[in-house]
DNA sequence: AAGAGATCATCTGTATACTGATGAAATTCA
DNA sequence: TGAATTTCATCAGTATACAGATGATCTCTT
């Protein structure tokens, strides 16, 4: 059997949240088998649901993805006929994803399954434990936001193109339309260090 | 900016446990830099040490890794020299594993950059609460363990060979070596539904 | 002892991630 | 306006993961 030296490392956040993570996509994958959808692939399409017309960059920013996977990410979305893509005519280096109605009707009908793996995962605890370890989770994951290399970005910087020139998806493209850059970023990881 | 219904996905357990595990094994990238080491096979060499002589599939049964991705990581520390990996003599399926000088030197000169990073994921909490989300964590990992294809299995089944025939790495092989089974698990994933 | 079944390491194929780089295009600034 | 800088999508290389399969080998049952 393992040697108590073992137990230092299940003791280790780091490693704890490792495991959850696993656990976490586990359940996911088995109460949406039949979806044939990754919980990476079902945030997108949710966020390009909720911002039609929304660039590559705009979505890592809102679901915190790295730049350099999104694009494999979306070509499967793609593939299965949920979104579509379509090269930008003001700024011609995007390409803009659009929800198709297949993807609206998965999103529909993938919903009980979500909800119930939510659900799942947070079973093991009594009831206000499940609210606070949410809160807890809420609060490291936005304090230390810039310690990833995907931090979540809403400096609803709107695009001023659109405000000005005329897109020839306008009536297509709702005013939710975002994109932000990478920010500052001056300081590279370091920034929040306080300990 | 984001739409309100972006912010149901913030809420999503799903979703900040991905962060969070981001975000963690960003902060161990960085204070462990130096060492060129990720923080799996970090736990892997730890787990090498204090079971001398494991096998891989023991090995990830201690650490809760998925047997078809274990062969790459050892060959990553066999190639730094950090671990020896030698044919099972009694049992000539297996690879046993052995930390070298080189490893030791290693984990001890580490250690506190871990201990920072572990420190560093749990500091935006304060002090009650770092105590409360870790034994959270350990709560669900360990109820949901079976939910994972790599579950932790401490199912102490010590080798009998070990016990009755003589191995030629007798010496350096010591009473800690384990080897379990991946279980029963006759009843797939579903087991431990109950909500 | 022999056949059935289990286990070990590995393999193929797919999916996320991160690092660092690039070409094309847009923005900023001198 | 024109040059410097930034940004977008992408790429190559590396590292985890998971599903499902295989050959070699071991164990169990009879």
């Amino acid at each position: 059997m393992p040697k108590r030296a073992d137990f230092r490392i299940y003791e280790k956040p780091g490693h704890l949240i490792r495991r959850l993570q696993q656990i976490s996509f586990a359940l996911f994958m088995e109460e949406t088998r039949d979806f044939e959808i990754t919980p990476v692939q079902y945030s997108a399409i949710l966020a390009i649901d909720n911002h039609p017309g929304i660039d590559q960059t705009a979505l890592c920013n809102i679901i915190a993805f790295d730049r350099s996977t999104i694009g494999d990410v979306v070509t499967r979305l793609e593939r299965k006929k949920l979104i579509k893509r379509i090269p930008g005519v003001d700024d011609r280096r995007t390409k803009r994803l659009y929800i198709t109605s297949a993807g609206r009707q998965l999103i529909r009908d993938i919903e009980p399954a979500v909800q119930l793996t939510q659900k799942r995962i947070l079973e093991p605890l009594k009831i206000n434990e499940r609210v606070s370890f949410v809160q807890i989770l809420k609060q490291l994951v936005h304090i230390n936001n810039e310690h990833s290399r995907a931090p979540l970005r809403i400096n609803e910087r709107i695009r001023r193109r659109l405000a000005s020139k005329r897109s020839s998806h306008a009536s297509a493209v709702s005013e939710e339309i975002i994109s932000m850059g990478r920010g500052k970023r001056k300081t590279k990881i370091k920034t929040n260090r306080v300990l």
